[in-house]
RNA sequence: GCCGGAGUAGCUCAGUGGUAGAGCAACUCACUUGUAAUGAGUAGGCCGUGGGUUCGACUCCCACCUCCGGCUCCA
């Protein structure tokens, strides 16, 4: 989470020579006077006692500020207190002390350890150490009981400006070189913060005291690099979270636990729709019920190219050695991918991308401005080889199948065909629900092309998402290889971001192909790409629609739309001509006959998750069925109605 | 790949240096069922794989595989 920094609000009403006051703006609309150089503190003081006593922070102009430092003529003011202990600011301040608390209790229990950093972050806190021995989970335990022993003696935070000389001079004694590099690379006045024994380089803001910590867990263990880069040593991470009262964790790890309920792995398996075997790590074994979801998903990808112009084309899963240097994939991929070495013969290597074939087929024919732009759509298996831990269900597989096309055009066609993407995006995104994040990636480190070309293809997108009114984030130096992206992320269940479908402006691959296009002036002009994948993958799409429904599929999605049950024996041949009247409509349609109670059967409907479950006994004819709703709903309707009404379920 | 954790019946999980357990699911029988669990019985295990220690290993040690939480990387 970024906090803003303090270092820009301390600008006081210095300009108006001669004040020795200086007013602030309550959340009242109110107007508050206070002595030039009046800190929060000061303000919340001269509000009430009580006030002064319970202030966490201060926001100021919206920025959050510690509370110990001055405010500036004419801010509008908001003192946050225990109070507001939903408020993500004030569980940031909290965490962030209670991060501070750990280093302090790592440090006593654990002599010679370095201490690195520890933010406050999306829902907790995390700590990063170089432990002298490794510790293990079991440690947690003991760490955890000293903070509580800290908190049950009290700290309070005092806050102090040094010069960044004087800070590495103090690290460097202390022997903390994590520490000196952070000075090194810190921007504004460097600040200390203090409680008990304990002082670390931090910006804040900070609690005044830890009596507003009611709740600490420390939840994990993990390494992570020394500032995310994975030359550098590992540090071991231990991360936390805490809150304003007991209650408020106990609700957390409730929502947790509830999550976990809707954890795509774990609805694969409950709902029968995949599964993965070790034979094959990364690679879904895809079963009858989720082959329905990813047809449904074809469906409207065939559906929507078709509409959209696109063509379907179907290009080769193995490409020799030479076609993946000409790609660059061999210079910037080849780790991740999948070779076959063949006897007396060339190296191949398994697509991990569409993209050369795709460029193949564009190149196999003199192509003029008239045919353009050609929009080359193909959903193949692809395979990457993806390092064994960053394996994750559905998320991150090695058997990957994206929604891929390659729209080849000129450079005036550039805009039209990107704002045809964004629609489609809109469309699709749209009809289920979702609301993703755009971010724009701009040129890595290890890009192909000149900074001049990245500057046109980096202005084209970014124009784009302007032209379309989309909020998005910069990722710096996050785009691919050949050419920067917008990307569209969406958070899974436990609160994980993924990236889902994307679009991508590249000259590069064109060009190493020699791909041209004769124009109206009987010259031959490079040609662009577009590469796009809307769902981005299958595979991650379903996962992500699979914890967003909690398994419960809208009804033109679900792998069962209707579940008949005959009451006794004697219905089971009239529920047959039901379920295969509904089937005849083109309903996916079952019966559940087993020798099994009603009520028996109705629970496993429901935990199946079936949309309609339709019982059928003696007080049932054709003319009138009994239809409940998945969660229980229950009401009459003919066949004929029912056929109709489930008909514009489906559209 | 790296750090930490875990692999026991189809699923969810107990167990521990001395004969391998439960619930659900499966199968059989009875019940003929009315909107979230009818009852009884039966069957089901190289306790992830390979080594080692031991009179004896599911249990202790080592290596590997897979999965889980992170890091890095990515659709």
């Amino acid at each position: 989470m970024r906090l803003g920094g303090p270092g820009h609000a301390v600008r006081s009403a210095n300009d108006s020579a001669g004040h020795t006051s200086l007013k602030v703006v309550l959340p009242d609309s109110s107007e508050l006077e206070l002595p030039d150089g009046a800190t929060g503190l000061d303000a919340a003081g001269a509000i009430g006692k009580r006030l002064a006593q319970d202030a966490v922070l201060v926001r100021a102009n919206g920025q959050v500020q510690d509370l110990r430092l001055p405010l500036a003529d004419g801010q509008r003011i908001e003192i946050l207190t225990k109070r507001d202990a939903e408020d993500p600011d004030a569980l940031a301040v909290l965490r962030h002390s209670t991060a501070h608390l750990l280093a302090e209790a790592v440090r006593r229990l654990y002599p010679g350890v370095k201490i690195a950093i520890g933010p406050p972050i999306e829902n907790g806190f995390y700590y990063d150490f170089e432990f002298p021995e490794p510790i293990s989970e079991d440690d947690l335990a003991k760490i955890e009981d000293e903070i509580r022993r800290e908190l049950k003696e009290g700290r309070a935070w005092s806050r102090e400006e040094v010069s960044a000389e004087e800070a590495i001079k103090r690290f460097e004694a202390e022997g903390e070189q994590y520490k000196v590099e952070l000075v090194g690379s810190a921007e504004g006045p460097i600040s200390f913060y203090t409680q008990g024994d304990f002082t670390d380089l931090c910006r804040g803001p900070h609690l005044q005291n830890s009596k507003p910590i009611k709740a600490v867990k420390l939840t994990g263990l993990a390494g992570a690099y020394w500032r995310g880069d994975e030359r550098n040593t590992q540090l071991t991470r231990i991360y936390g979270t805490a809150f304003y009262s007991q209650e408020d964790l106990d609700q957390h790890l409730e929502r947790l636990e509830e999550a976990k309920r809707r954890d795509h792995r774990r609805l694969g398996r409950q709902l029968d729709l995949f599964h993965f075997d070790e034979h094959s790590p990364g690679s879904p074994l895809w079963h009858p019920k989720g082959m329905v979801i990813w047809n449904a998903l074809e469906d409207v990808r065939r559906r929507e190219n078709g509409k959209r112009g696109y063509v379907e084309v179907k290009t080769p899963l193995i490409y020799d050695q030479a076609l993946w240097v000409t790609s660059g994939h061999w210079e910037k991929f080849r780790e991740n991918m999948f070779l076959i070495p063949l006897e007396n013969e060339q190296l191949y290597a398994i697509k991990p991308m569409n993209c050369p074939g795709h460029m193949l087929l564009y190149g196999s024919e003199l192509r003029s401005y008239r045919d353009l732009p050609l929009r080359y759509t193909e959903a193949a298996p692809l395979h990457r080889n993806e390092l064994a831990g960053a394996l994750h269900g559905l998320t991150r597989v090695r058997y990957v199948t994206q929604d891929d096309a390659h729209i080849f055009c000129t450079q005036e066609q550039i805009p039209a065909e990107l704002d045809g993407c964004i629609d489609y995006l809109r469309y699709l995104y749209g009809l289920f629900g979702l609301e993703p994040r755009a971010e724009f990636s701009t040129r890595p480190d290890d890009k192909l092309g000149t900074d001049e070309e990245w500057d046109f293809s980096e202005a084209e997108l970014e124009a784009a998402l302007e032209r379309n009114q989309i909020q998005y984030d910069v990722g710096a130096g996050e785009g691919s290889f050949y050419g920067p992206k917008i990307d569209l992320h969406v958070s899974d269940v436990l609160g994980r971001s993924w990236q889902l479908g994307t679009i991508q402006l590249d000259r590069q691959m064109p060009a190493r192909f020699g791909l041209t296009y004769v124009g109206q002036d009987n010259v031959e002009h490079p040609v662009f790409v577009i590469h796009r994948a809307l769902y981005g993958s299958f595979e991650r799409f379903i996962a992500i629609l699979v914890e967003h429904y909690g398994g419960a599929f809208p009804f033109w999605l679900a792998p069962v739309q209707v579940r008949i049950l005959p009451v006794a024996d004697d219905h089971r041949e009239p529920a047959r001509q039901i379920r295969d009247g509904l089937a005849g409509a083109g309903f996916r349609v079952d019966l559940d006959d087993r020798d099994e109670t009603v009520g028996k059967r109705i629970r496993d409907a429901e935990l199946e998750k079936i949309p309609k479950v339709i019982v059928y006994g003696d007080r049932e004819s054709p003319e009138r069925l009994s239809v409940r709703d998945r969660g229980g709903e229950q009401y009459e309707i003919g066949l004929v109605a029912l056929v109709r009404d489930l008909a514009k379920l489906s559209a």
